[in-house]
RNA sequence: GUGCGUGUAGCUCAGUGGGAGAGCACCACCUUGACACGGUGGGGGUCGUAGGUUCAAUCCCUACCACGCACACCA
């Protein structure tokens, strides 16, 4: 291959008028698809599905960039690579989005009728939906686009109704009244798993309730007074004294004048409040047990709408009320009646719907449920005999106790987008479970004799789908090339807050249904949080939009950015935008040098083609040792996720080792012969080695230097085997490199003038130590040189200078050798430092010491000859 | 309440049972065959606190303190 033509680059490099170019180019020759090949090893990476509404957010910067990275390293290393991309149809979140604009033009979802509505969400989808895949695009993300899948495709949603009907069949769906979470804003049913605890400042309000005979009455605390409506006994610890007299007494509910019985549970937390409370099993989960074990009624007081309803049983004058107006007049009342004793401020963890933010009503409702233990035993076991690894691996302990306390899912959603579950009524309420209507009616005539079925209005929790997203992307139930090739994946890349949510269903799904574990590995990236750790939020305005971060720095400075801020072992990322600053001014780095190398006069020749190893300087030598280490600590970085360190090693070789030392060496007369060749083989090497990280400049540089191949995407991953190592070449080279830093000090130190001639007596190495440092003869009566009797391995810089400006230098080293001889001699002379500590530490500690001691005696010879005492 | 994580330079974070590191920020100097989105040099830390193990602890153990997170039916 043929030097490409010299054409003087911009000095600036310019990522935007890069990037799209690239991107479309590897789209367009379809570098990102690929079939699968039994012959090779797979690399399959499920790509979590997106919500079809989403926009790119930092979160994706962590948890998809390394998705990214490994897949770009796979399909180098050879393997059957290939990222598997798609759409979450976002049940709840694209259903109140729609709702909203409904609402805002007068319309209700019921008038607008299911058919209607549902087209409206196609439409939707469909236009909002690319959004997010060209704004990953953008980031350099390449999955498999051909193979992009949506949750709501007739591929998927078939094998939604086959997973349903099978579970159902089992006996592992059921359907059942219980009490479940119900989010009165977005009026819908959410899992446990979509729960979340806020903590809130409230009001613990003491309440006393008279005992029926007049002889006593009981005190209760409470922060929900308005469910006391739906209250059905008291309860007590069964070992708390101050009440064992009372049990099986009753007392008179307050404001509707119901008695009730007081039992004695031990459920009951005797410290708390007042060690008695309210039962009210129809609206908190604590009493839905206590009143299950003492088979209590269980009367509902609100209705979908959290309003107050007399519907199941009296009460009194506050049907109709919302539920916050309620707890404010049963307060009122209560405070009228002389029954409210005390109001406490309280700050308690409130239940709160994730995606609606609204304060979640436990009601008690018909609803399909999966029973989950049969489930959870298999993904317990395959985690307890390690086919399923986390990494960092304490996430396997959360994944674990989740699947110890599982309980049932409540799957049924009270919204339209989405999956429909497959069931059918009949008149008289038989159910019908099917996975298509055909069926659904065949069943009804032959076991019911009848025709006419009501389908089932409710819709799948969205997770139920994306649950089976590692098979049913792969064709499942139909017996593919992919699903057998590619099942399961080889790893499995998001983030902590989904384990239960998601990771855990998909294990669980995939084992009872695809055959196996659906992937071997889980790695849990960090979150991204702001500088100070908090959430990044639209409305604390502190979110930064990746696309404004590519369109400051370029897409790979972005990657870099974050990268280099994931640590193996970190929770969290605190965002610091500097990172990507500084990432592109390492890519203008990387674009300079490469222009430096252009610009030579010198040929570059063949990529691989490295001069005859006789012929290579310690410099080559060195810079090619760094190679070899570098390949070899990205690779085992990538291989552990550890991609902030892999980051860090080829930053430290590109910016440090390749451009501060070696470039800097091949302007050194020696080196001329062999640079060209060295120079064109490693940073052939090191853009290969970037590419995974930054794709973009990666294939810009290596495609305007001597190359192989169409692009570096199809290249190989570099071959450390192929790249020659010599150590003691290399350790030479560092002491060159220590020598001239020296040299530098000193003259900084000394404030000696600079000059352009390099002194040409010094004898071969020391020759580059010169250049490098530009070192010069006598000017002002100050001279640096180095001792030319040292020339193998230099350790010494014998400086002439004027005395006072060498007195103070001397002073300064003399003060520092000192202690660090004391140091030594204190260590030495412990007897049980020399008798125990290892043999070669002991013996270092004494060459140590040796080195300081003769260091020492040379600047206190220095010293005396200037006249100081010492 | 239980569990997990974190505490190292002004900031963000590496790191190791044997002389404390990086980047940024800061200070000084420098336009030297590419790069000022650059180069060179420098200042700056009792490695959260207190004990313990060890010849030796920033690293291992224990307790405590601070912060973060997850789980949990304290109404």
């Amino acid at each position: 291959m043929t030097s490409p033509e010299k054409t003087p680059l911009p000095k600036n490099y310019d990522p935007k008028a890069i990037e799209p170019r690239l991107y479309a180019f590897w789209e367009r020759g379809g570098f990102f698809h690929e079939d699968p090949d039994p012959a090779r090893p797979p690399f399959i990476i499920p790509m979590p599905p997106p919500n079809v509404t989403g926009r790119a957010h930092l979160g994706h910067g962590s948890t998809y960039t390394p998705q990214d990275v490994l897949t770009r390293y796979h399909r180098m290393l050879g393997d059957n690579a290939d990222w598997l991309p798609g759409l979450d149809h976002a049940a709840i979140a694209t259903e109140a989005v729609l709702v909203r604009e409904l609402a805002a033009g007068g319309i209700s979802r019921e008038s607008l009728g299911r058919e209607q509505f549902i087209e409206r969400a196609w439409e939707w989808s469909r236009s909002t939906g690319g959004t997010i895949e060209q704004q990953f695009r953008t980031l350099g993300f390449g999955p498999d686009w051909q193979r992009s899948r949506f949750t709501m495709d007739d591929g998927l949603s078939a094998a939604v109704r086959k997973v349903f009907v099978a579970l159902y069949r089992e006996g592992l769906i059921y359907r059942g009244k219980r009490l479940i979470n119900w989010d009165p804003k977005g009026k819908t049913t959410v899992s446990d798993a979509e729960v979340e605890h806020v903590e809130r400042d409230a009001c613990l309000w003491h309440v006393r309730y008279p005992g029926a005979d007049g002889s006593f009455a009981i005190e209760i605390a409470t922060t929900r007074p308005e469910t006391m409506l739906g209250d059905v006994a008291i309860a007590v610890h069964p070992e708390d004294e101050r009440y064992a007299s009372l049990v099986g007494k009753m007392v008179v509910l307050p404001l509707v004048e119901r008695t009730l019985p007081i039992i004695a549970d031990a459920a009951v937390d005797p410290s708390f409040g007042t060690g008695a409370v309210k039962v009210t099993p129809g609206h908190d989960p604590t009493d839905y047990e206590i009143g299950l074990r003492h088979e209590l009624p269980m009367p509902s007081i609100m209705d979908l709408d959290a309003r107050i309803t007399g519907a199941e049983i009296d009460v009194g004058p506050y049907a109709g009320l919302d539920r916050y107006e309620a707890r404010a007049q049963v307060v009122e009342d209560l405070r009228t009646h002389g029954l409210l004793l005390k109001e406490e401020p309280y700050r308690h963890a409130v239940a709160t719907s994730e995606r609606s933010g609204d304060v979640i009503e436990p009601l008690l409702s018909l609803q399909w449920f999966v029973k989950m233990k049969p489930l959870a035993q298999p993904a317990l076991q395959a985690y307890h005999d390690g086919r399923l690894r986390f990494v960092p691996e304490r996430y396997g302990r959360t994944y674990e106790l989740w699947l110890e306390n599982i309980r049932d899912w409540n799957i049924s959603r009270q919204i339209w987008w989405g999956h429909q579950l497959p069931v059918w009524y009949t008149p008289a309420g038989d159910v019908v479970v099917a996975e298509t209507e055909e069926e659904a009616l065949e069943i009804a005539r032959t076991r019911y004799a009848g025709a006419a079925l009501t389908r089932d209005p409710d819709t799948l929790d969205t997770w139920f789908s994306s649950g089976l997203w590692p098979f049913s992307i792969l064709g499942w139930p139909e017996k593919t090339l992919e699903l057998e090739c590619w099942y399961p994946a080889q790893v499995l890349i998001t983030g902590w807050e989904i384990i239960f949510l998601w990771v855990a269903r998909m294990v669980m799904l995939g084992m009872h249904f695809a055959g196996g574990i659906p992937f071997p590995t889980v790695f849990i990236a960090p979150l991204v949080f702001d500088a100070q750790g908090r959430k990044m939020s639209k409305s604390l305005g502190n979110a930064i939009d990746p696309m404004d971060l590519v369109e400051r720095y370029g897409a790979d400075a972005f990657r870099i950015g974050i990268l280099r801020q994931m640590r193996l072992e970190g929770q969290e990322i605190r965002f610091q935008e500097s990172r990507c600053e500084e990432a592109r001014n390492f890519n203008n780095k990387i674009w300079n040098a490469t222009r430096y190398m252009l610009a030579l006069p010198d040929a570059l020749p063949h990529a691989m083609t490295l001069p005859k190893p006789a012929e290579l300087t310690i410099a080559d030598r060195w810079i090619l040792t760094r190679l070899h280490d570098t390949i070899v600590a990205v690779s085992q970085y990538f291989e552990s996720f550890d991609f902030g360190n892999a980051t860090d090693a080829i930053w430290r070789f590109v910016w440090y080792e390749f451009c501060d030392w070696y470039l800097e060496a091949t302007k050194v007369p020696q080196n001329h012969a062999t640079r060209a060749a060295v120079l064109s083989f490693v940073w052939n090497n090191a853009m290969r080695v970037l590419h995974p990280i930054a794709p973009f400049i990666s294939e810009e540089v290596w495609l305007a230097l001597p190359h192989d191949g169409v692009t570096i995407m199809t290249a190989t991953w570099p071959d450390h085997l192929e790249v020659p190592v010599d150590r003691e070449a290399a350790a030479a080279f560092e002491l060159h490199m220590a020598a001239t830093e020296q040299i530098r000090r000193l003259k900084a130190e000394l404030e000696l003038p600079l000059g352009s001639k390099p002194v040409t007596t010094l004898p071969g190495d020391l020759m580059q130590i010169a250049a490098l440092t530009q070192y010069t003869a006598a000017a002002a009566g100050a001279t640096i040189a180095l001792d030319p009797e040292l020339a193998g391995g230099v350790k010494a810089i014998v400086v002439e200078a004027p005395a006072s400006l060498l007195l103070e230098r001397y002073r300064k080293d003399a003060i520092r050798l000192r202690s660090e001889v004391e140091r030594g001699e204190r260590k030495l002379g412990n007897e049980a430092f020399v008798a125990k500590a290892a043999p070669d530490v002991v013996a270092k500690e004494k060459e140590k010491l040796e080195g300081y001691r003769n260091e020492l005696a040379r600047v206190e010879a220095a010293l005396a000859s200037m006249g100081e005492t010492v």
